[in-house]
RNA sequence: GGCCCUAUCGACUAGUGGUUAGGUCACCACCCUUUCAAGGUGGUCGGACGGGUUCGAAUCCCGUUAGGGUCACCA
Protein backbone atom coordinates (compact mmCIF):
# COMPACT_ATOMS: atom_id res chain seq x y z
CA UNK A 1 0.00 0.00 0.00
CA UNK A 2 1.54 3.61 -1.07
CA UNK A 3 1.93 5.97 2.40
CA UNK A 4 -1.59 7.62 2.77
CA UNK A 5 -1.75 11.44 2.59
CA UNK A 6 -4.52 12.88 4.23
CA UNK A 7 -5.92 16.56 4.47
CA UNK A 8 -7.49 18.97 6.77
CA UNK A 9 -9.78 21.45 5.01
CA UNK A 10 -11.49 23.78 6.80
CA UNK A 11 -12.52 27.03 5.44
CA UNK A 12 -11.27 30.16 7.50
CA UNK A 13 -13.94 31.15 9.31
CA UNK A 14 -11.67 33.09 12.08
CA UNK A 15 -11.09 30.66 14.42
CA UNK A 16 -10.81 26.67 15.07
CA UNK A 17 -13.97 24.64 16.45
CA UNK A 18 -13.66 21.67 18.32
CA UNK A 19 -14.90 19.80 15.60
CA UNK A 20 -12.49 20.58 13.45
CA UNK A 21 -9.92 20.28 15.89
CA UNK A 22 -11.36 16.45 15.80
CA UNK A 23 -11.26 16.11 12.46
CA UNK A 24 -7.81 17.18 12.43
CA UNK A 25 -6.37 15.29 14.80
CA UNK A 26 -7.91 12.32 13.55
CA UNK A 27 -6.34 13.37 9.87
CA UNK A 28 -3.04 13.51 11.57
CA UNK A 29 -3.29 10.64 13.38
CA UNK A 30 -3.66 8.38 10.68
CA UNK A 31 -1.32 9.76 8.91
CA UNK A 32 1.60 9.64 11.21
CA UNK A 33 0.49 6.28 12.33
CA UNK A 34 1.04 5.06 8.47
CA UNK A 35 4.00 7.16 7.92
CA UNK A 36 1.90 9.38 5.44
CA UNK A 37 1.28 12.81 4.99
CA UNK A 38 -1.10 15.25 6.78
CA UNK A 39 -1.99 18.32 4.39
CA UNK A 40 -3.60 21.35 5.72
CA UNK A 41 -5.43 23.24 2.50
CA UNK A 42 -7.52 26.35 2.85
CA UNK A 43 -11.43 26.27 1.45
CA UNK A 44 -11.36 29.96 0.80
CA UNK A 45 -13.43 29.99 -2.31
CA UNK A 46 -16.50 31.79 -0.89
CA UNK A 47 -15.02 35.38 -0.96
CA UNK A 48 -18.15 36.45 0.89
CA UNK A 49 -17.04 34.90 3.92
CA UNK A 50 -13.42 36.32 4.39
CA UNK A 51 -12.13 36.71 7.53
CA UNK A 52 -8.98 38.44 7.92
CA UNK A 53 -6.15 37.20 9.72
CA UNK A 54 -7.84 33.37 9.54
CA UNK A 55 -5.42 31.21 8.26
CA UNK A 56 -2.79 32.74 10.20
CA UNK A 57 -4.76 31.77 13.66
CA UNK A 58 -5.67 28.51 12.12
CA UNK A 59 -2.27 27.53 11.14
CA UNK A 60 -1.13 28.79 14.85
CA UNK A 61 -3.52 26.81 16.55
CA UNK A 62 -2.91 23.65 15.20
CA UNK A 63 0.57 23.87 15.75
CA UNK A 64 -0.67 24.59 19.55
CA UNK A 65 -2.07 21.90 19.30
CA UNK A 66 0.67 19.82 18.27
CA UNK A 67 -0.78 18.78 14.67
CA UNK A 68 1.87 20.89 12.27
CA UNK A 69 0.94 19.99 9.15
CA UNK A 70 3.46 18.31 6.58
CA UNK A 71 2.06 20.24 4.13
CA UNK A 72 0.31 23.64 4.53
CA UNK A 73 0.43 27.14 2.90
CA UNK A 74 3.09 29.36 2.81
CA UNK A 75 3.41 31.87 5.34
CA UNK A 76 6.22 33.84 6.46
CA UNK A 77 8.67 30.98 5.11
CA UNK A 78 7.17 28.72 6.72
CA UNK A 79 4.92 25.48 4.87
CA UNK A 80 4.93 24.84 1.40
CA UNK A 81 4.83 21.55 -0.65
CA UNK A 82 5.20 19.65 -3.66
CA UNK A 83 1.73 19.90 -4.77
CA UNK A 84 0.72 23.91 -3.48
CA UNK A 85 -0.68 26.15 -3.64
CA UNK A 86 -2.45 25.07 -0.47
CA UNK A 87 -5.07 27.96 -0.97
CA UNK A 88 -8.01 27.48 -3.04
CA UNK A 89 -8.18 31.10 -4.12
CA UNK A 90 -5.02 30.77 -5.49
CA UNK A 91 -5.61 27.86 -7.86
CA UNK A 92 -8.70 29.57 -9.72
CA UNK A 93 -7.04 28.56 -12.97
CA UNK A 94 -6.81 24.85 -12.04
CA UNK A 95 -10.77 24.47 -11.29
CA UNK A 96 -11.04 26.86 -14.47
CA UNK A 97 -9.31 24.35 -17.09
CA UNK A 98 -11.32 21.12 -15.06
CA UNK A 99 -14.43 22.62 -15.22
CA UNK A 100 -13.86 22.68 -18.87
CA UNK A 101 -13.31 19.56 -19.36
CA UNK A 102 -16.50 18.51 -18.01
CA UNK A 103 -18.49 21.24 -19.87
CA UNK A 104 -16.59 19.60 -23.19
CA UNK A 105 -17.44 15.75 -22.13
CA UNK A 106 -21.35 16.84 -21.35
CA UNK A 107 -20.85 16.39 -17.89
CA UNK A 108 -21.56 20.10 -17.15
CA UNK A 109 -23.45 22.80 -18.67
CA UNK A 110 -23.99 26.63 -18.26
CA UNK A 111 -26.56 28.17 -16.28
CA UNK A 112 -28.02 31.42 -16.78
CA UNK A 113 -30.53 31.49 -14.04
CA UNK A 114 -30.10 34.54 -11.62
CA UNK A 115 -30.24 33.90 -7.93
CA UNK A 116 -32.91 35.61 -7.63
CA UNK A 117 -34.63 33.51 -10.35
CA UNK A 118 -33.84 30.50 -8.53
CA UNK A 119 -34.97 31.69 -4.96
CA UNK A 120 -38.55 32.06 -7.00
CA UNK A 121 -38.42 29.05 -8.12
CA UNK A 122 -37.62 27.03 -4.68
CA UNK A 123 -39.95 29.05 -3.01
CA UNK A 124 -43.18 27.98 -5.64
CA UNK A 125 -41.34 24.04 -5.23
CA UNK A 126 -41.62 24.00 -1.62
CA UNK A 127 -45.43 25.85 -1.82
CA UNK A 128 -46.30 22.68 -4.24
CA UNK A 129 -44.65 20.30 -1.80
CA UNK A 130 -42.18 19.49 -4.03
CA UNK A 131 -38.50 18.93 -3.52
CA UNK A 132 -36.69 22.54 -4.15
CA UNK A 133 -34.16 21.45 -6.66
CA UNK A 134 -32.57 23.25 -10.00
CA UNK A 135 -35.06 22.92 -12.84
CA UNK A 136 -32.48 22.51 -15.60
CA UNK A 137 -34.11 25.23 -17.83
CA UNK A 138 -30.57 25.81 -19.10
CA UNK A 139 -29.62 22.23 -19.98
CA UNK A 140 -28.84 22.30 -23.55
CA UNK A 141 -30.60 20.77 -25.67
CA UNK A 142 -27.92 18.20 -26.29
CA UNK A 143 -27.96 17.12 -23.13
CA UNK A 144 -31.32 16.02 -23.56
CA UNK A 145 -32.31 19.53 -22.08
CA UNK A 146 -34.73 22.40 -22.95
CA UNK A 147 -31.99 25.16 -24.03
CA UNK A 148 -31.40 25.96 -27.22
CA UNK A 149 -27.67 25.52 -27.78
CA UNK A 150 -27.94 28.60 -30.18
CA UNK A 151 -29.13 31.02 -26.91
CA UNK A 152 -26.78 29.60 -25.01
CA UNK A 153 -24.03 30.27 -27.57
CA UNK A 154 -25.68 33.55 -27.98
CA UNK A 155 -25.10 35.03 -24.56
CA UNK A 156 -21.72 33.09 -23.75
CA UNK A 157 -20.56 35.38 -26.64
CA UNK A 158 -21.80 38.34 -25.10
CA UNK A 159 -20.42 37.74 -22.08
CA UNK A 160 -23.27 37.51 -19.56
CA UNK A 161 -22.84 36.04 -16.20
CA UNK A 162 -23.34 32.32 -15.74
CA UNK A 163 -22.39 29.80 -13.51
CA UNK A 164 -21.96 25.72 -14.22
CA UNK A 165 -23.80 23.16 -13.48
CA UNK A 166 -22.91 19.25 -13.03
CA UNK A 167 -25.23 17.42 -14.93
CA UNK A 168 -26.82 14.50 -12.70
CA UNK A 169 -27.39 11.35 -14.29
CA UNK A 170 -30.89 10.24 -14.22
CA UNK A 171 -31.09 6.53 -12.90
CA UNK A 172 -28.22 5.49 -11.19
CA UNK A 173 -27.22 4.39 -7.69
CA UNK A 174 -24.60 6.18 -6.79
CA UNK A 175 -22.12 4.59 -4.35
CA UNK A 176 -20.32 5.64 -1.20
CA UNK A 177 -18.14 3.71 0.29
CA UNK A 178 -17.23 4.60 3.26
CA UNK A 179 -15.35 3.32 6.54
CA UNK A 180 -16.70 4.46 8.89
CA UNK A 181 -20.62 3.34 7.91
CA UNK A 182 -20.08 0.93 5.06
CA UNK A 183 -21.58 1.30 1.70
CA UNK A 184 -24.30 3.83 1.53
CA UNK A 185 -26.31 4.36 -1.59
CA UNK A 186 -28.11 7.27 -2.82
CA UNK A 187 -30.35 7.45 -6.39
CA UNK A 188 -29.12 9.97 -8.54
CA UNK A 189 -32.80 11.59 -8.64
CA UNK A 190 -32.20 12.60 -5.07
CA UNK A 191 -28.93 14.59 -6.45
CA UNK A 192 -29.04 18.48 -7.68
CA UNK A 193 -27.46 19.40 -10.92
CA UNK A 194 -25.04 21.12 -8.14
CA UNK A 195 -23.08 24.36 -9.52
CA UNK A 196 -19.65 23.75 -10.15
CA UNK A 197 -18.19 26.98 -10.69
CA UNK A 198 -20.04 30.00 -9.66
CA UNK A 199 -20.57 33.25 -11.43
CA UNK A 200 -17.83 34.88 -9.81
CA UNK A 201 -15.39 32.73 -11.28
CA UNK A 202 -14.80 31.00 -7.87
CA UNK A 203 -15.48 26.74 -7.91
CA UNK A 204 -17.89 25.74 -5.33
CA UNK A 205 -16.73 23.57 -2.12
CA UNK A 206 -17.54 20.15 -4.42
CA UNK A 207 -15.54 21.04 -7.57
CA UNK A 208 -12.54 22.19 -6.03
CA UNK A 209 -12.08 19.94 -3.22
CA UNK A 210 -12.20 16.76 -5.89
CA UNK A 211 -10.21 18.28 -8.02
CA UNK A 212 -7.47 19.65 -5.18
CA UNK A 213 -7.75 16.07 -3.43
CA UNK A 214 -6.71 14.60 -7.18
CA UNK A 215 -4.53 16.82 -7.43
CA UNK A 216 -2.85 16.84 -4.24
CA UNK A 217 -2.89 12.98 -4.00
CA UNK A 218 -5.20 12.41 -1.01
CA UNK A 219 -6.06 8.85 -0.44
CA UNK A 220 -8.41 9.19 2.38
CA UNK A 221 -11.02 11.71 3.24
CA UNK A 222 -11.78 11.92 6.52
CA UNK A 223 -14.43 14.46 7.41
CA UNK A 224 -17.57 14.97 9.67
CA UNK A 225 -20.64 13.40 8.89
CA UNK A 226 -22.35 16.64 7.36
CA UNK A 227 -20.35 15.95 3.99
CA UNK A 228 -22.03 12.36 3.87
CA UNK A 229 -24.92 13.65 1.92
CA UNK A 230 -23.03 15.72 -0.76
CA UNK A 231 -20.33 13.06 -1.07
CA UNK A 232 -22.48 10.68 -4.04
CA UNK A 233 -21.84 14.32 -6.18
CA UNK A 234 -18.34 14.01 -5.28
CA UNK A 235 -18.15 10.07 -6.21
CA UNK A 236 -19.55 11.22 -9.80
CA UNK A 237 -17.35 14.10 -10.23
CA UNK A 238 -14.43 11.43 -9.88
CA UNK A 239 -16.22 9.53 -12.55
CA UNK A 240 -16.45 12.25 -14.64
CA UNK A 241 -12.92 13.59 -14.74
CA UNK A 242 -12.03 9.81 -15.23
CA UNK A 243 -13.93 8.96 -17.83
CA UNK A 244 -12.45 12.27 -19.89
CA UNK A 245 -8.61 11.67 -19.03
CA UNK A 246 -5.70 9.81 -19.97
CA UNK A 247 -5.77 6.29 -18.52
CA UNK A 248 -2.45 6.87 -16.62
CA UNK A 249 -4.08 9.87 -15.04
CA UNK A 250 -5.98 7.76 -12.37
CA UNK A 251 -8.87 9.70 -11.09
CA UNK A 252 -9.77 6.65 -8.54
CA UNK A 253 -11.61 8.30 -5.68
CA UNK A 254 -9.96 8.44 -2.61
CA UNK A 255 -11.43 6.47 0.68
CA UNK A 256 -13.95 8.22 2.42
CA UNK A 257 -14.38 8.19 6.36
CA UNK A 258 -17.50 10.47 7.79
CA UNK A 259 -16.59 10.80 11.22
CA UNK A 260 -20.00 11.16 13.92
CA UNK A 261 -20.53 14.54 15.34
CA UNK A 262 -20.06 16.35 17.96
CA UNK A 263 -23.16 17.53 19.84
CA UNK A 264 -24.43 19.91 22.47
CA UNK A 265 -25.61 18.23 25.86
CA UNK A 266 -29.01 18.50 24.15
CA UNK A 267 -27.86 16.47 21.52
CA UNK A 268 -28.22 19.38 18.93
CA UNK A 269 -24.51 19.36 16.66
CA UNK A 270 -22.59 21.26 18.98
CA UNK A 271 -23.11 25.03 18.65
CA UNK A 272 -21.94 28.67 20.04
CA UNK A 273 -25.00 29.42 21.50
CA UNK A 274 -24.50 26.49 24.08
CA UNK A 275 -21.28 27.15 25.22
CA UNK A 276 -17.48 27.21 24.05
CA UNK A 277 -16.34 25.71 20.62
CA UNK A 278 -13.34 27.52 19.72
CA UNK A 279 -10.37 25.86 20.34
CA UNK A 280 -8.87 29.50 21.37
CA UNK A 281 -11.50 29.64 24.17
CA UNK A 282 -10.79 26.18 25.43
CA UNK A 283 -6.88 27.29 25.16
CA UNK A 284 -7.75 30.49 27.07
CA UNK A 285 -9.47 29.11 29.77
CA UNK A 286 -6.30 27.54 30.75
CA UNK A 287 -6.96 23.89 29.14
CA UNK A 288 -3.71 22.28 27.74
CA UNK A 289 -3.62 20.71 24.29
CA UNK A 290 -2.41 17.16 26.03
CA UNK A 291 -5.57 17.08 27.38
CA UNK A 292 -8.05 18.77 24.79
CA UNK A 293 -6.59 16.03 22.18
CA UNK A 294 -6.43 13.33 24.63
CA UNK A 295 -10.72 14.39 25.24
CA UNK A 296 -11.47 15.07 21.93
CA UNK A 297 -9.51 11.82 20.76
CA UNK A 298 -12.60 9.68 22.79
CA UNK A 299 -15.11 11.72 21.08
CA UNK A 300 -16.01 9.28 18.63
CA UNK A 301 -13.33 6.70 19.14
CA UNK A 302 -11.58 4.25 21.15
CA UNK A 303 -8.86 1.88 21.54
CA UNK A 304 -10.88 -1.32 21.23
CA UNK A 305 -10.09 -4.85 22.19
CA UNK A 306 -11.70 -4.40 25.76
CA UNK A 307 -8.50 -1.77 26.47
CA UNK A 308 -9.94 0.69 29.98
CA UNK A 309 -7.22 2.99 29.52
CA UNK A 310 -8.25 6.63 29.18
CA UNK A 311 -5.60 8.74 29.46
CA UNK A 312 -3.07 8.87 26.23
CA UNK A 313 -0.36 11.55 25.18
CA UNK A 314 -0.43 12.19 21.39
CA UNK A 315 2.19 9.42 20.75
CA UNK A 316 0.12 6.86 22.50
CA UNK A 317 -3.12 7.98 20.30
CA UNK A 318 -0.71 8.03 17.17
CA UNK A 319 0.03 4.20 17.91
CA UNK A 320 -2.76 2.86 19.03
CA UNK A 321 -5.60 5.00 16.63
CA UNK A 322 -7.51 3.46 13.69
CA UNK A 323 -10.79 4.28 11.24
CA UNK A 324 -12.14 0.79 12.37
CA UNK A 325 -12.42 1.94 15.77
CA UNK A 326 -13.89 5.36 14.97
CA UNK A 327 -17.67 4.94 15.90
CA UNK A 328 -20.93 6.02 14.12
CA UNK A 329 -22.67 7.92 16.62
CA UNK A 330 -22.66 11.28 17.26
CA UNK A 331 -20.95 12.16 21.03
CA UNK A 332 -22.07 15.08 23.24
CA UNK A 333 -18.88 17.55 24.23
CA UNK A 334 -18.75 16.67 28.07
CA UNK A 335 -16.90 19.23 30.06
CA UNK A 336 -16.64 17.60 33.23
CA UNK A 337 -15.10 14.87 31.80
CA UNK A 338 -12.40 17.14 29.78
CA UNK A 339 -11.90 18.53 33.31
CA UNK A 340 -11.21 15.05 34.42
CA UNK A 341 -8.60 14.61 31.51
CA UNK A 342 -7.27 17.65 32.54
CA UNK A 343 -6.36 16.90 35.95
CA UNK A 344 -5.09 13.48 35.34
CA UNK A 345 -2.40 15.24 32.72
CA UNK A 346 -1.44 17.07 35.14
CA UNK A 347 -1.29 14.41 37.98
CA UNK A 348 1.01 12.53 35.55
CA UNK A 349 2.97 15.57 34.77
CA UNK A 350 6.05 15.56 36.59
CA UNK A 351 7.48 18.23 38.49
CA UNK A 352 9.73 19.85 36.74
CA UNK A 353 7.29 20.13 33.67
CA UNK A 354 4.91 21.45 35.60
CA UNK A 355 7.65 24.16 37.19
CA UNK A 356 8.56 25.03 33.61
CA UNK A 357 4.10 25.75 32.91
CA UNK A 358 4.02 27.91 36.20
CA UNK A 359 6.82 30.13 35.97
CA UNK A 360 5.29 31.91 33.29
CA UNK A 361 2.07 32.43 34.99
CA UNK A 362 3.70 33.43 38.08
CA UNK A 363 6.04 36.09 36.60
CA UNK A 364 2.63 37.40 35.06
CA UNK A 365 1.15 37.62 38.57
CA UNK A 366 4.51 39.21 39.70
CA UNK A 367 3.42 42.11 37.26
CA UNK A 368 0.88 43.20 39.64
CA UNK A 369 1.35 41.95 43.23
CA UNK A 370 4.82 42.32 45.19
CA UNK A 371 6.04 38.63 46.44
CA UNK A 372 6.85 38.40 49.69
CA UNK A 373 9.61 35.95 50.02
CA UNK A 374 12.48 37.27 47.48
CA UNK A 375 11.89 36.40 43.69
CA UNK A 376 14.61 34.88 42.75
CA UNK A 377 14.07 31.64 45.61
CA UNK A 378 10.02 31.37 44.47
CA UNK A 379 10.41 31.37 40.22
CA UNK A 380 13.45 29.18 41.11
CA UNK A 381 13.16 25.45 39.40
CA UNK A 382 13.43 24.33 43.06
CA UNK A 383 10.52 26.03 44.39
CA UNK A 384 8.32 25.76 41.83
CA UNK A 385 8.87 22.05 41.99
CA UNK A 386 7.99 21.96 45.68
CA UNK A 387 5.14 23.41 44.78
CA UNK A 388 3.57 21.29 41.92
CA UNK A 389 4.60 18.57 44.40
CA UNK A 390 2.36 19.67 47.33
CA UNK A 391 -0.14 21.09 44.54
CA UNK A 392 -0.49 18.97 41.48
CA UNK A 393 -3.17 16.53 43.02
CA UNK A 394 -5.31 19.54 44.19
CA UNK A 395 -6.24 21.54 40.90
CA UNK A 396 -7.93 21.35 38.31
CA UNK A 397 -5.75 23.75 36.03
CA UNK A 398 -2.03 25.24 35.82
CA UNK A 399 -3.31 28.60 36.26
CA UNK A 400 -4.73 26.91 39.38
CA UNK A 401 -1.30 26.87 40.79
CA UNK A 402 -1.10 30.27 41.27
CA UNK A 403 -4.98 31.16 42.26
CA UNK A 404 -5.34 28.19 44.54
CA UNK A 405 -1.95 28.59 46.27
CA UNK A 406 -1.10 31.87 46.11
CA UNK A 407 0.49 31.41 49.58
CA UNK A 408 3.55 30.04 48.21
CA UNK A 409 4.33 33.15 46.76
CA UNK A 410 2.28 35.85 48.51
CA UNK A 411 1.59 37.10 51.67
CA UNK A 412 -2.18 35.96 52.76
CA UNK A 413 -3.89 39.36 53.16
CA UNK A 414 -7.73 38.19 54.03
CA UNK A 415 -8.43 34.96 56.09
CA UNK A 416 -11.49 32.91 55.15
CA UNK A 417 -14.18 33.96 57.80
CA UNK A 418 -15.81 31.03 58.17
CA UNK A 419 -12.74 28.95 58.94
CA UNK A 420 -11.62 31.48 61.33
CA UNK A 421 -15.21 31.18 62.70
CA UNK A 422 -15.12 27.55 63.19
CA UNK A 423 -11.16 27.29 64.07
CA UNK A 424 -10.32 30.73 66.17
CA UNK A 425 -10.94 30.45 69.85
CA UNK A 426 -9.85 33.41 72.27
CA UNK A 427 -7.22 31.54 73.46
CA UNK A 428 -5.58 30.92 69.82
CA UNK A 429 -3.70 33.80 69.77
CA UNK A 430 -1.75 33.26 73.28
CA UNK A 431 -1.41 29.65 71.73
CA UNK A 432 -0.41 30.61 68.27
CA UNK A 433 2.24 33.11 69.92
CA UNK A 434 3.67 30.34 72.49
CA UNK A 435 4.20 28.21 69.83
CA UNK A 436 6.05 30.42 67.55
CA UNK A 437 8.59 30.07 70.06
CA UNK A 438 9.02 26.19 69.56
CA UNK A 439 9.14 26.89 66.09
CA UNK A 440 12.02 29.11 65.99
CA UNK A 441 14.16 26.37 67.46
CA UNK A 442 13.36 23.82 64.90
CA UNK A 443 15.80 22.79 63.10
CA UNK A 444 16.22 22.23 60.87
CA UNK A 445 12.53 23.70 59.19
CA UNK A 446 11.47 20.80 57.92
CA UNK A 447 8.35 18.88 57.36
CA UNK A 448 9.13 16.19 60.08
CA UNK A 449 10.61 18.29 62.45
CA UNK A 450 7.57 20.78 62.13
CA UNK A 451 5.66 18.02 62.95
CA UNK A 452 7.35 16.96 65.97
CA UNK A 453 7.52 19.73 67.20
CA UNK A 454 3.57 20.60 66.54
CA UNK A 455 2.89 17.26 68.28
CA UNK A 456 5.01 18.02 71.33
CA UNK A 457 3.49 20.94 72.08
CA UNK A 458 0.13 20.24 71.76
CA UNK A 459 0.90 17.41 74.07
CA UNK A 460 2.61 19.43 76.88
CA UNK A 461 -1.04 21.50 76.69
CA UNK A 462 -3.33 18.73 76.47
CA UNK A 463 -4.39 19.75 73.38
CA UNK A 464 -5.40 18.10 70.40
CA UNK A 465 -3.08 18.79 67.11
CA UNK A 466 -5.74 19.39 65.47
CA UNK A 467 -6.17 22.97 67.76
CA UNK A 468 -2.71 23.82 66.42
CA UNK A 469 -2.88 22.86 62.98
CA UNK A 470 -6.15 24.87 61.62
CA UNK A 471 -5.10 28.21 63.37
CA UNK A 472 -1.20 27.84 61.72
CA UNK A 473 -2.69 26.60 58.31
CA UNK A 474 -5.34 29.75 58.47
CA UNK A 475 -2.57 32.10 59.57
CA UNK A 476 -0.16 30.74 56.90
CA UNK A 477 -2.42 30.54 54.07
CA UNK A 478 -5.37 32.57 55.11
CA UNK A 479 -7.31 29.52 54.30
CA UNK A 480 -8.99 26.34 55.40
CA UNK A 481 -7.62 23.77 52.86
CA UNK A 482 -4.36 22.91 50.58
CA UNK A 483 -1.38 20.89 50.83
CA UNK A 484 0.28 19.00 54.25
CA UNK A 485 0.60 21.91 56.21
CA UNK A 486 3.95 21.01 57.17
CA UNK A 487 5.23 20.80 53.67
CA UNK A 488 3.43 23.68 52.85
CA UNK A 489 5.66 25.35 56.11
CA UNK A 490 8.75 23.71 54.98
CA UNK A 491 8.46 25.26 51.90
CA UNK A 492 7.80 28.93 52.71
CA UNK A 493 10.42 28.69 55.39
CA UNK A 494 10.60 29.79 58.74
CA UNK A 495 11.10 33.57 58.43
CA UNK A 496 7.97 33.75 56.33
CA UNK A 497 6.03 31.16 58.68
CA UNK A 498 7.11 33.59 61.78
CA UNK A 499 5.86 37.16 59.86
CA UNK A 500 2.98 35.16 58.91
CA UNK A 501 1.51 33.75 62.43
CA UNK A 502 2.76 37.49 63.92
CA UNK A 503 0.71 39.10 61.11
CA UNK A 504 -2.51 36.89 61.94
CA UNK A 505 -2.46 37.34 65.56
CA UNK A 506 -2.51 41.12 64.93
CA UNK A 507 -4.97 40.83 62.51
CA UNK A 508 -7.51 38.35 63.55
CA UNK A 509 -7.84 40.05 66.94
CA UNK A 510 -9.96 38.16 69.34
CA UNK A 511 -13.12 40.50 69.56
CA UNK A 512 -13.47 39.02 65.57
CA UNK A 513 -13.80 35.80 67.56
CA UNK A 514 -17.05 34.80 68.63
CA UNK A 515 -16.52 33.60 72.75
C1' G B 1 -41.17 17.44 3.88
C1' G B 2 -37.45 14.25 0.48
C1' C B 3 -32.80 11.83 0.94
C1' C B 4 -29.04 10.01 4.22
C1' C B 5 -26.93 8.68 9.01
C1' U B 6 -27.56 7.08 14.03
C1' A B 7 -29.73 4.51 18.52
C1' U B 8 -26.01 0.21 25.32
C1' C B 9 -26.32 3.66 32.34
C1' G B 10 -27.38 11.29 32.86
C1' A B 11 -22.37 11.68 29.62
C1' C B 12 -18.13 8.98 26.86
C1' U B 13 -17.99 3.98 25.63
C1' A B 14 -16.57 -1.93 25.61
C1' G B 15 -19.20 -5.71 23.37
C1' U B 16 -19.27 -8.51 16.36
C1' G B 17 -25.18 -14.87 18.56
C1' G B 18 -24.42 -17.85 24.74
C1' U B 19 -21.18 -12.17 29.57
C1' U B 20 -24.07 -11.96 36.67
C1' A B 21 -24.03 -6.46 30.02
C1' G B 22 -17.60 -4.40 31.57
C1' G B 23 -14.83 0.42 32.18
C1' U B 24 -14.46 5.91 32.72
C1' C B 25 -16.83 10.84 34.11
C1' A B 26 -20.68 12.55 37.23
C1' C B 27 -23.53 11.11 41.66
C1' C B 28 -24.00 8.47 46.69
C1' A B 29 -21.71 5.71 50.88
C1' C B 30 -17.56 3.98 53.41
C1' C B 31 -12.10 3.81 54.17
C1' C B 32 -7.65 6.80 54.43
C1' U B 33 -6.80 11.75 56.58
C1' U B 34 -4.92 18.12 60.42
C1' U B 35 -8.01 20.52 56.05
C1' C B 36 -8.92 20.22 50.83
C1' A B 37 -7.82 17.03 47.28
C1' A B 38 -5.88 12.59 45.46
C1' G B 39 -6.36 7.43 46.22
C1' G B 40 -8.98 2.81 47.72
C1' U B 41 -13.58 -0.08 48.31
C1' G B 42 -18.59 -0.50 47.37
C1' G B 43 -23.24 1.32 45.36
C1' U B 44 -27.37 3.65 42.30
C1' C B 45 -28.24 3.85 37.02
C1' G B 46 -28.34 1.13 30.77
C1' G B 47 -29.07 -2.22 25.05
C1' A B 48 -35.77 3.37 22.42
C1' C B 49 -40.14 0.36 21.04
C1' G B 50 -42.56 -3.66 18.26
C1' G B 51 -42.06 -7.77 15.33
C1' G B 52 -39.24 -11.63 13.25
C1' U B 53 -34.67 -15.30 12.44
C1' U B 54 -32.46 -18.71 16.13
C1' C B 55 -32.13 -23.75 21.01
C1' G B 56 -30.35 -18.80 22.35
C1' A B 57 -30.25 -11.79 20.33
C1' A B 58 -27.60 -5.65 22.99
C1' U B 59 -25.41 -8.27 18.86
C1' C B 60 -28.64 -10.45 12.50
C1' C B 61 -33.33 -8.82 9.54
C1' C B 62 -37.88 -5.74 9.08
C1' G B 63 -40.92 -1.92 10.86
C1' U B 64 -41.99 2.12 14.23
C1' U B 65 -40.23 6.02 17.14
C1' A B 66 -36.68 9.51 18.40
C1' G B 67 -32.40 12.40 17.42
C1' G B 68 -29.03 14.29 13.93
C1' G B 69 -27.10 15.67 9.04
C1' U B 70 -28.28 17.49 4.28
C1' C B 71 -31.30 19.48 0.54
C1' A B 72 -27.32 27.41 -1.59
C1' C B 73 -23.74 30.56 -7.25
C1' C B 74 -21.69 28.39 2.11
C1' A B 75 -18.10 25.30 3.47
Amino acid sequence: MTLPRVRFAPSPTGYLHVGGLRTALYNYLFAKKHGGTFVLRIEDTDQTRLVEGAVKNLIEVLEWAGLTPDESPELNGKGGGAFGPYVQSKRLEIYKRHCEILVKSGNAYHCFSTAEELEEVRKLQQKQGLQPKYNRKWLPESLGGGAPESEIKRRLDAGEPHAIRMKVPDNRIIKVEDIVRGTVEFASETIDDQVLMKSDGFPTYHLANVVDDHLMQITHVIRGEEWLSSTPKHVLLYEFFGAAAEPQDNWAPPLFAHLPLLLNPDRTKLSKRQGDVAVEDYRAKGYSKEALINFVALLGWNEGGGSEQEIFSMDELVEKFSLEHVGKSGAVFNIEKLDWVEQQHIKRSTDAVLAAKIKPMLLDALKNKSAELPVEVITGDLYLEQVAAQMKERVNFISEFITFSSYFFFEPETYEPEAVKKRWTPETNALLTEFGLQLEAVQPFAAAEIEAALKTFAESKGLKPAALVHPLRLSTTGTSFGPSLYHLMEIIGKDACMRRIKRAALRITADAVPS
